[in-house]
DNA sequence: GCGATCAGTT
DNA sequence: CACAACTGATCGC
């Protein structure tokens, strides 16, 4: 009935090739050092990373996708059973070390996968990534972005990671006697540490496997598993607790940060206000000056930065995009469709409901149908398994709460939700249907 | 031992 | 509160 092509960030058997946009966990599951589905296409870091996460993963099925350039696939086309070329182009998605967004073309169209993606708007970084990804997409229109859509809501607003580190930064030096904690992943956060030690002109202690990954990204000197030497630690977020730093409160005084969580949001907006409001400026100023040592005066000035517990900092350091940043890339990418790659959100609402204007195909917001497109060209037909949301907002609402994933069968009406149990919580599978016209 | 799933945690 | 990312217990094989 129905064939794969490719899978991305997906593990299950029936695709020909497997891509992967970056290591975190959430976007292997299902995958295992007994890898032996078909070849794996990822970035060169990522490949390097892999043994480290996969011990034992057959490497000869890893394929190294360089970021900026073309790499053409042969495969086999499931509907004419012939030999047909996918093109794919890897664009860093500056989300955390080796992450890509992948871009596709092939006879099913052109399609871009932003993976867990942040797209910072005002550094230098920011415009090169813009100007490769304009470069990329010339003069192809992107059929369908799938879109990293975890903060796709207007009440998602926070600061760029510079700004946040900064933050973090004046958090330690506003408190020069106390040791600090930072909760971390197993990936990703580097920046942010290697902002805090070149700033501060300290090292860092991470725990020993930690170390061993900071070496594999080629971090070699500003890291220590000492404990003498630093009062700047990283530590697991997961072994991060009140408990913990009240415990260790008891030895010595101990602040802890979270670069992360969210009671950082914004309230829910109500009504007409402003759609944007600038905290961003509010940053700024409030951080421009420091010195007040005194724990009510630092509290003044934390404007974004939320002091949840008497000895924790809850810092908006982000590798997911703001709102603002989706907007400004779906401006950019000007895509025919968008479809959302994260539903768990509770927050959730299908990017077209934001977006849907800024789309080339620009539908009526309600009616959020499928059925055009599908049907492009009459003969090829681009079914999808993901676990983003189709259908009417209400649908959205109800797929969200049964933690379910939609499939479109090949008019693209949402069918089943029958196997959705066994689906994993993100990836794509992009198949190509049996031709029936 | 391995993989999948669930229930937690910040 | 809430999310992404992760750990650990448990189950079936």
């Amino acid at each position: 009935m129905e064939k794969g092509l490719i899978s991305v960030d997906r593990w299950t058997e029936g695709s020909q090739v497997y891509f992967l946009t970056h290591l975190h966990s959430d976007h292997t599951r299902g995958l295992s050092s007994s890898w032996d589905r078909g070849l794996l296409f990822c970035s060169r870091l990522t490949a390097k990373l892999f043994p480290f996460k996969f011990p034992g993963l057959d490497l000869s099925l890893l394929r190294i996708l360089d970021v900026g350039s073309w790499h053409s696939i042969s495969l086999i086309s499931p509907s004419s059973g012939e030999k047909t070329v996918v093109q794919v182009m890897a664009i860093d998605a500056h989300h955390c070390p080796g992450s890509v967004m992948l871009l596709f073309r092939g006879e099913f169209g052109c399609l871009l996968y932003t993976g867990d993606f942040r797209w910072e708007t005002s550094s230098e970084k920011a415009n090169i990534g813009r100007t490769t990804l304009l470069k990329a997409l010339k003069d192809d229109v992107v059929d369908i972005l799938y879109l990293d859509n975890t903060y796709c809501n207007p009440s998602y607003s926070f600061p760029s990671r510079d700004i946040a580190a900064q933050q973090v930064v004046d958090i330690i030096i506003s408190h020069p006697d106390h040791d600090i904690i930072i909760g971390i992943d197993s990936l990703g956060k580097e920046e942010l540490l290697y902002h805090i030690s070149h700033k501060l002109n300290i090292k860092i202690w991470v725990w020993p496997e930690r170390l061993q990954t900071m070496h594999l990204l080629g971090f070699h000197d500003i890291f220590t598993t000492k404990t003498t030497v630093t009062r700047v630690r990283a530590v697991p977020r997961y072994s991060f607790s009140i408990d913990t730093l009240e415990r260790l409160n008891t030895i010595h005084s101990t602040v802890g940060i979270m670069p992360s969580g969210l009671p950082w949001v914004a309230k829910p907006l109500k009504g007409n206000e402003n759609l944007f409001p600038s905290l961003i400026t509010s940053y700024k100023s409030k951080w421009s000056t420091n010195g007040g040592t005194r724990t009510d005066k630092l509290k003044e000035n934390l404007g974004s930065v939320d002091k949840f517990h008497k000895h924790i900092y809850s810092v908006p350091y982000s590798d997911h995009s703001c709102f603002m940043e989706i907007q400004e890339f779906i401006n950019l990418v000007q895509p025919t469709n968008i479809r959302g790659i994260v539903n768990s959100s509770s927050c959730y609402v299908d990017p077209l409901y934001y977006f849907g204007r800024l789309c080339r195909a620009n539908q009526p917001s309600l009616g959020l149908n499928y059925k055009q497109e599908k049907r492009v060209e009459g003969k090829r037909l681009i079914a999808v398994q993901t676990k983003s949301n189709v259908g009417s907002g209400k649908s959205s609402e109800a797929n969200r709460k049964q933690g379910r994933t939609a499939e479109l069968d090949i008019s693209g009406v949402q069918v089943s939700k029958v196997n959705a149990l066994r689906q994993v919580r993100r990836g794509a599978k992009i198949a190509q249907n049996e031709s029936s016209d």
